[in-house]
DNA sequence: ATTGACTGGTGCGATATCGTACTAAATAGT
DNA sequence: ACTATTTAGTACGATATCGCACCAGTCAAT
């Protein structure tokens, strides 16, 4: 057989990289989740961190994309930030029927006081990789990533 | 303040890292879950093939601790493999309380299959990364996966 | 042997996630 | 201007996930 795929143990390293990715994933779910209050969770904290980053007056759409998920999955996980006080939904000026998400006082407050007590955490490991590793690492999920992102049409 | 974090923008690598993994984690389980029948669900499948890698006879809590999930969701995850007959669940004769979950031939040759039709959606994004970065890049993670499940005592 | 602590698994209820179907607003084509 | 198509958001129902409480079996100490 002659012409066959030219790397098919290519596709053994994706799952195998898939298969560490989930469950690197289900461990930080775990631990943020433990520091975090009470019923908050994973997505709403990243949805705070994200809005920070990236500047608020996000739409509620643009955040789905971003973190590739259902637009109703958004929506819930705003709900939830909204009913907590930590993000208020304004009319966007630019399309009635779209929304603009901004981050209210007490939802900074929150984050920081947050990225406080998780510090701890991140630190028992934090030697774990070294800044050019992080980096490295970093760098190359973020190319798969978009590449996926892309090939997704 | 002389004594603060010798190195605390590490931490807000790690938050990358984490973010970056989570928006992977999310793509790669819809990219799976549109290939998989009906209702199967990704961490079905990942059970099935872990079975395969590690040999199955494995006991529901062991199958929890590898994935990092709670004994509860391992059970339901089990049960949906069970209806399905891709995996029978056995008494453990080494101990009454606990079971063995050893995959049936349904299970195996649906696995064949599944990563058959898997494999052209891998192969649309699988030159993002050439050998050495997969290796390198996977190496790096199941440092850290293995450390933060130490960490977890 | 008997008691007490621990462990493997499950039932149950609360919440998260997501697909489908819908409404209202915006946009395109004529 | 008018209709057809697309887009932003949500309501709703189905299932997944998970914490809590429980039971049965095991182990340890006496």
């Amino acid at each position: 057989m002659p012409e066959t795929n030219a790397a098919p143990e290519l596709n053994g390293l994706y799952f195998q990289l898939f298969n560490e990715i989930g469950i690197i994933n289900q461990l930080s779910r775990a631990a943020f989740e433990a520091r975090l209050p009470d019923g908050m969770v994973l997505p709403q904290f990243a949805v705070i961190n994200h809005l920070i980053r990236v500047q608020d007056g996000r739409t509620p759409l643009q955040l789905a994309r971003a973190f590739q998920v259902p637009k109703t999955s958004m929506t819930h996980t705003l709900a939830g930030l909204e009913k907590r006080g930590f993000v208020e939904m304004r009319a966007n000026p630019d399309d009635a029927r779209s929304k603009q998400v901004w981050l209210t006082e007490a939802g900074r407050t929150f984050r920081q006081t947050a990225i406080a007590s998780l510090a701890p955490d991140v630190a028992a490991f934090s030697d774990t990789l070294d800044r050019e590793e992080l980096t490295e690492v970093i760098a190359l999920l973020a190319r798969l990533r978009k590449r996926m992102d892309a090939v997704r049409d």
